[in-house]
Parts: C-alpha cells; sequence; structure tokens
RNA sequence: GGGCGAGUUCCCGAGUGGCCAAAGGGGGCAGACUGUAAAUCUGUUGUCAGUGACUUCGGUGGUCCGAAUCCACCCUCGCCCA
C-alpha cells in the first residue's frame, strides 16, 4: 500500500490540486511540504493535531515537513470560517504563544538536521515593505476573484476588513517565499484553508512560472457535522494545564458511536487494516473497547505513557468498579479550612471546580446529583467535618462522570 | 464626508419607562432511559445570601420616584450615497 493510498483509506484526503503529481511526490518520498499554524492561543488543540499526525505520516515516508508558525500571519487574523472578526492580539502574546507551539510540536515531529524544518513567517513578513508588496505581488492577485473565494464569501454578510482581506496574499506569500528558500514545493492544511492556499499556488504560477501543490485534509466532524475537538465551545488542548490528561481521554471516550471509527482512521496510527477489521465486526456497546482504545492511543501520544495509563485506570475505576480514587483530580485541605470542623459541601464543589460558583453548586445539590462517599447529598446547606476523612480522604461526586477527592 | 439602521445575558434573538435577572431557541449542566454513545422526555441555566440584596442589556453622563427602554455625547458595526 503506498503512502497516498493509506491516507486515502484513512479519509484525510479532501481536495487536491493535483492527484497524480502528488502521488508520485508523496509515495517516493520526495516532497518538501509545509503546513501553517496561527498562533491564536497559547496551546496548540485536537484540531491541530490531526495536521501534526499527517506530518509524522509524510516524514515517515521520507517527505520533508515545514511547520511553518505564523507569528506574522497571527498579526493578521485568518478569517476563514469565521463570522466575526478575531479578536487582535498584541506581538508580545503571538511571540510567547508562538513558543508554547513551538514545545508541543516538538514531541510530535523530528526536527533537526536532515529532518523537519521549524520556521516563523514573522521573520520575512513583518520586514515587508508596503509599496514594494504590492508591486512585487499585488498584480497576482484579482480582487474580483479573492471576493468569490469560499473563506470570503460567508463573511460578505457580515463585513470583512481590509486587514483580514489581507490575510491570503500573506498566506500566499509564504507560500511563495518558502517554496524559492526552501524548495517547498507542497502546502497541506485543513480545508477551510483551500482558497489560501491556491492563492499561493496561483502567486508562484504567476511570479515564476512554475507548479507547486496543495492537498487539503477533511475536517474531523461528527455525525451531527459539528467540528469535533471542541466541548461547549472551549477547545480540547494538548497543553496538560489546560485540559488535563484525564479530561482529554474522556472526551475521546466519549465520542459518538458513529464517529469512533473516523477518528482512529483519521488520528491514530494503529494499523488502517486492523481498523478496518474493526469497522467490519463492532457494533453497539461493544464500540465502548474501540472507544478505550481510542482515548488511550491519542492520549498516550499527546501526554506519553505514564499519562495514559492513568487515565485509563482512572477511567475504569470510575465507572466500572466502586470509586478507586488512585488517579483523581486531588486537592489537599488544611486543617483550619474547616476550621469549625465544618465546611459546606457547596463550597467543596467550588474548591474542586466541579462547580464554577455557590449557586451553581446548590443547584446541582438541589437536583439530587452530588454526592460524598457515595451518600446522597439532600441539604443545601449540607458540612462535611473530620469524620468524613475517616479513610484519609474523600470523595465528591457531580453527576456521573464528575469526580474530586479531598484529602486532609 | 452625507443619509439610514444596529449593538441585550455563553450564542442567536424578543423586549421601547415600573409586572425585567430580562420571552423563545441553541448550547451547557443535571435527572429518567442506557453502553461513560446517540436519540427522546424532564428539570435547570447572573452572583451572593435564602421569604432578600447586589451586578448585568456597547461606553460615559443626564432626565425621572423609577431606565435595557427617554435625552446628549462618544465608540463599534452594517446598508445606501460620495
Amino acid at each position: 500500500m503506498t503512502l497516498y493510498e493509506e491516507l486515502q483509506r484513512r479519509g484525510l484526503i479532501k481536495q487536491t490540486t493535483d492527484e497524480e503529481h502528488i502521488k508520485e511526490m508523496i509515495n517516493n518520498g520526495k516532497a518538501t511540504f509545509y503546513v501553517g499554524f496561527d498562533c491564536t492561543a497559547d496551546s496548540l488543540t485536537a484540531g491541530h493535531f490531526m495536521a501534526l499526525t499527517l506530518m509524522k505520516r509524510l516524514q515517515q515516508g521520507g517527505n520533508r515537513p515545514i511547520a511553518l508558525i505564523g507569528g506574522g500571519t497571527t498579526m493578521i487574523g485568518d478569517p476563514s470560517g469565521r463570522t466575526d472578526m478575531r479578536k487582535m492580539l498584541t506581538k508580545e502574546d503571538i511571540d510567547h504563544n508562538a513558543d508554547c507551539f513551538k514545545r508541543q510540536m516538538e514531541r510530535f515531529i523530528e526536527f533537526g538536521e536532515g529532518k523537519a524544518m521549524m520556521v516563523n513567517n514573522a521573520d520575512w513578513l513583518l520586514n515587508l515593505n508596503y509599496v514594494e508588496l504590492l508591486r512585487e505581488v499585488g498584480h497576482c492577485f484579482s480582487v474580483n476573484n479573492m471576493l468569490r473565494a469560499e473563506c470570503y464569501k460567508q463573511r460578505m454578510e457580515k463585513g470583512l476588513s481590509f486587514l483580514e482581506f489581507n490575510y491570503m496574499i500573506m498566506q500566499s506569500y509564504d507560500f511563495y517565499y518558502m517554496f524559492q528558500k526552501y524548495g517547498c514545493n507542497m502546502q497541506f492544511g485543513g480545508d477551510d484553508q483551500w482558497s489560501n492556499m491556491l492563492g499561493g499556488t496561483e502567486l508562484i504560477r504567476r511570479k515564476l512560472g512554475k507548479d507547486a501543490h496543495c492537498l487539503t485534509i477533511t475536517l474531523l466532524t461528527d455525525s451531527n457535522g459539528k467540528k469535533m475537538g471542541k466541548t461547549a465551545g472551549n477547545a480540547v488542548w494538548l497543553d496538560a494545564a489546560k485540559t488535563t490528561p484525564y479530561e482529554f481521554f474522556q472526551y475521546w471516550r466519549n465520542v459518538g458511536d458513529a464517529d469512533v471509527i473516523k477518528c482512529m482512521k483519521m488520528l491514530t496510527f494503529i494499523p488502517i487494516e486492523e481498523i478496518e477489521e474493526m469497522e467490519r465486526t463492532m457494533e453497539g456497546a461493544e464500540l465502548n473497547k474501540a472507544k478505550e482504545r481510542l482515548a488511550y492511543e491519542l492520549t498516550n501520544m499527546v501526554h506519553g505513557e505514564e499519562e495514559a495509563q492513568k487515565a485509563l485506570e482512572a477511567a475504569r475505576a470510575l465507572f466500572t468498579a466502586g470509586a478507586s480514587s488512585a488517579n483523581m483530580p486531588t486537592t489537599a485541605l488544611t486543617a483550619d479550612e474547616i476550621a469549625d470542623g465544618k465546611m459546606q459541601v457547596a463550597d467543596l464543589l467550588v474548591k474542586s471546580e466541579l462547580a464554577p460558583s455557590k449557586s451553581e453548586a446548590k443547584r446541582l445539590i438541589k437536583s439530587g446529583s452530588v454526592s460524598v462517599n457515595d451518600v446522597k447529598v439532600a441539604d443545601l446547606n449540607a458540612c462535611v467535618s473530620e469524620a468524613d476523612f475517616a479513610s484519609g480522604e474523600l470523595i465528591l461526586k457531580k453527576g456521573k462522570k464528575g469526580f474530586h477527592k479531598f484529602t486532609l
């Protein structure tokens, strides 16, 4: 099976500029390709993860990846797929985010001499001279065409500022620049990037008379068509400080039946034959096994084997046997916090972050979903005392999935 | 630069002087049903205290016993004209 075939079987490929050519290049390890990452936050997300795995797959096939950190493009803000303008980030924030990205990427991709390289477009974009740039590349872009581009179209209703309108030009310039400087002949990215990417190939053709290519990855959506990698509007982060390994594990453990196989194919390195076998044989509740595998594999890749194992055990203990508290999130209380020998359960909920506010905590108690040491809490003002720590710890439970351990 | 219109709670979107912490929907959370899934049904969804107080409707000032609602100025955005 060739690399390209594998990508196809995994459902990763959405659009290409020239399928035959791309096949030939990547199957033979001849591609130097880049994927761009705009640093809009201080951690990569599950959404970026798929692009990283793609880079890894290609690198394993002998191709040379360039990870482009968007220190320059983030100053503009990509309007693609957005209905509102992004918040403008300061230079300091962007630099900080770029550093965070860099550190996270190094876990997945091998960088170094003869391997992958990492560059930052701030290095060339920020020094551009406006008039020079206009004269150099401006004539290669048709405003008429740009306005027709899918990524801007959706913004025509709500409005699009000139700042954002230039994003495509910046991204195109990146490709043009790296084509010349690094021999980068392909660009990969999410499908929402298609028009931006084409801008680059067009620019290269017009300016240099050469062909460059791009390929987009299918966006990872669930069976309802919603983008995956988000919970309640918040991203699933790769940074353990922002999304704990356990939460990360749980996110994948809880994907819908209809989505497990797809996620496995697109995100993991489990051999495609094995996944296809699961697809044929598993159904109904059996898929739970696949979900556990998926969650384990991904947590392993992102947080390492030890954390993956801990998350797996914690989840099993919590959901199958009684509450085994070994790997539960834990907060240590000091003796004076229960100074009068008592502390409200509602306060514990807030302290453990199981509830965002005390009002919310009380609502939860009222709805009967809170328990302490497996005893349901009925009274709004119920308190715990030292006696509840008889075994050295106290287990607070919210609903079916929220657990927190307190120690004295 | 001129004319018109808009800015509401996590999101969309009602509300045009007191009955507004603010309809409805989405999303979230919890309950039932289950398989830590989906679908469905139910409850809940500003904060802090529990028969109440406080903060919120772009911003700042003002009118009024009382303002999301009226006035002034400002900011942001959209549409039309230039």
